[in-house]
DNA sequence: TGGACATACGTGTAATTACACGCATACAAT
DNA sequence: ATTGTATGCGTGTAATTACACGTATGTCCA
């Protein structure tokens, strides 16, 4: 039984350092739109779901609402998103802007080739079976109640 | 070939996705200690490799230097950790202190259960299946160069 | 109608992550 | 010894993450 997370032992710790890892190539990618790997997930996700509210967004991502918050910041002072007020006052609106779908789009290839990159270095079979892992870790996890705490 | 991180398809986004939530869970695990599975990684792993240089210690976790050295602060202010002067007048010698090692010893509990807690959740078979896949994909990625950018 | 409750959101605070840049120290070659 | 190069770190800046708390709006029932 591994006791520090140097070894392969802590699930949570290697998840954490292979996200860290692999969001570094993909952000590097990335780089000559000038947007994140982050920021691409929130932008193709909303191109999905436009008009949707934070909420609803961040329950789709699997984000901390306030999270979510924070991250649409950075979007909206680059002119990417805009933020309406809904009928329902409370909740407010999301959508793309022009420029938002132009710097989209103009990151799908660059993300395509992160992609690729990385199915490259780690062999296609190596991340399918990631792929189909984690799609049932998430699935679980997000119908179990996460904060099942002692 | 699914397009947004929604999907199931760009592995970056389900592995930052899946990173957050297991490390929601264990977070709140290791409350009761005061500390996050991040800092409960760096004094676990610095337990095992005492006196050693933030370099040597961001290598073992596979962490930008500059990173560890902001997660460092909070665990000195804390007075778990010790930054000293090494022979080496460029470098800085770390080690635990008594209230770190205790602080350890107490959190090491907290961060089995919430170890079980996952591998209930998630079954013993998908999670083994994960530290495998994870363990392969970080000796791919740490020895082809990450930087391999277009 | 009024109050109880739920929903949607923002902010304060603080940790986590990383790039670009600069400084000091060590070492090697001339 | 001087000059260059490599190594080890810190800081500025900015994004990412999340908890606790507070505010405003909507709903429902007595």
């Amino acid at each position: 039984m591994p006791l520090h997370p140097g070894d392969p032992g802590c699930i949570c710790y290697r998840l954490r350092q292979t996200a860290r890892l692999i969001s570094r190539t993909y952000d590097h990618f990335l780089a000559p739109v000038g947007i994140s790997i982050g920021q691409f997930g929130i932008l193709a996700t909303l191109a999905a779901m436009q008009g949707s509210s934070i909420s609803e967004l961040a329950d789709v991502l699997q984000m901390e609402r306030t999270t979510l918050t924070r991250n649409l910041l950075p979007l909206k002072k680059l002119g990417y998103i805009e933020i309406e007020e809904g009928d329902d006052k409370r909740a407010k609106s999301l959508c793309l802007t022009r420029a938002g779908e132009k710097t989209l789009s103009d990151a799908r290839p660059l993300w395509h080739a992160a992609q690729q990159s990385v199915e490259q270095q780690l062999g296609k079979a190596e991340v399918q079976s990631l792929s189909k892992t984690l799609d049932g870790a998430m699935d679980r996890l997000s119908a179990s109640a996460v904060k099942a705490v002692p």
